[in-house]
DNA sequence: GTATAATATCGTCAGATGGCGATATGACGA
DNA sequence: TCGTCATATCGCCATCTGACGATATTATAC
């Protein structure tokens, strides 16, 4: 029961459900999720810690940047059904679709470049109030 | 999401999942929720509202009694296929199975007998602490 | 080593949640 | 009409949750 609790909590709260629909798109840095969410770092951290407890999300480290993905195999009987779930649903949601657009321009550059937005701010990117960095702050390879 | 959210929330909280496996056995009158449950009257019936609210239980009254019940038709897109899951779920659970077993109990006895029990306590009742009701305190026809 | 950058964890706070007893509501019986 | 009984609602309290900023951690770069 204290599975089943975790993993539907997990996907009962908008953030987190907001998550896991963005990697219905693939697997992402933490910081893209960040920018797209527009949430701080440390929350976007917990949310990721409480869908990794869950058995929802994997991780993986790849250098500085750690990357998340939906799971993939069951490490419990409720995270798979759940997400397959969660994939036919939402879909239309006005949030998520706003979501996959900030996600379609977060794509569009690396996750250096996002990084070296400063404050990973998306808007005043895209708005021209920041220009895009051609280049992060302190590349080596980009 | 604001459905979503209520939908999962719901049936994401252990008292209500309990309430919802029970249901599975067919419809109920609140009071045997209550007793096998072992929660207050006020607090039972609050679980059955936010269940209610999320379309995953309908009711009826008959009565001074209301009947509760699995939801049966979409008053949403969330709740059918959150039941169905859940149906599949949780079956070997402790706490459910316990459910069960006092529920077996319950169904023995007429919901005007089981209202007789003083604060509905099943557990006093089969221990023989109190005698079973066989008739309801002020029966009219029970 | 030292600095920097990305992420994780900690501490805190406001708001939500789940529990309860007390009281209100509404139906039935007398 | 009045009392009783099943249920709903209210008010309160303890705990949980989600947000944040500050700090710790870990890996890369110099």
């Amino acid at each position: 029961m204290r599975v089943f609790e975790s993993v539907l909590k997990a996907a009962a709260d908008p953030s987190r459900a907001r998550i896991l629909k963005m990697l219905e798109g693939g697997e992402l840095c933490v910081c893209q999720v960040m920018a797209v969410l527009k949430l701080s770092q440390s929350t976007t951290s917990k949310h990721l810690s409480v869908l990794r407890a869950a058995g929802l999300v994997e991780e993986r480290k790849e250098g500085r940047w750690v990357y998340c993905r939906l799971a993939e195999e069951a490490v419990n009987p409720y995270a798979l059904p759940t997400l397959a779930l969660l994939r036919e649903w939402l879909n239309d949601d006005a949030s998520v679709r706003q979501d996959r657009e900030r996600l379609r321009i977060v794509r569009e550059m690396t996750v250096a470049q996002l990084c070296a937005l400063p404050g990973l701010d998306l808007d005043a990117c895209c708005s021209g109030l920041i220009p895009f960095p051609t280049r992060a702050r302190r590349p080596s390879n980009a």
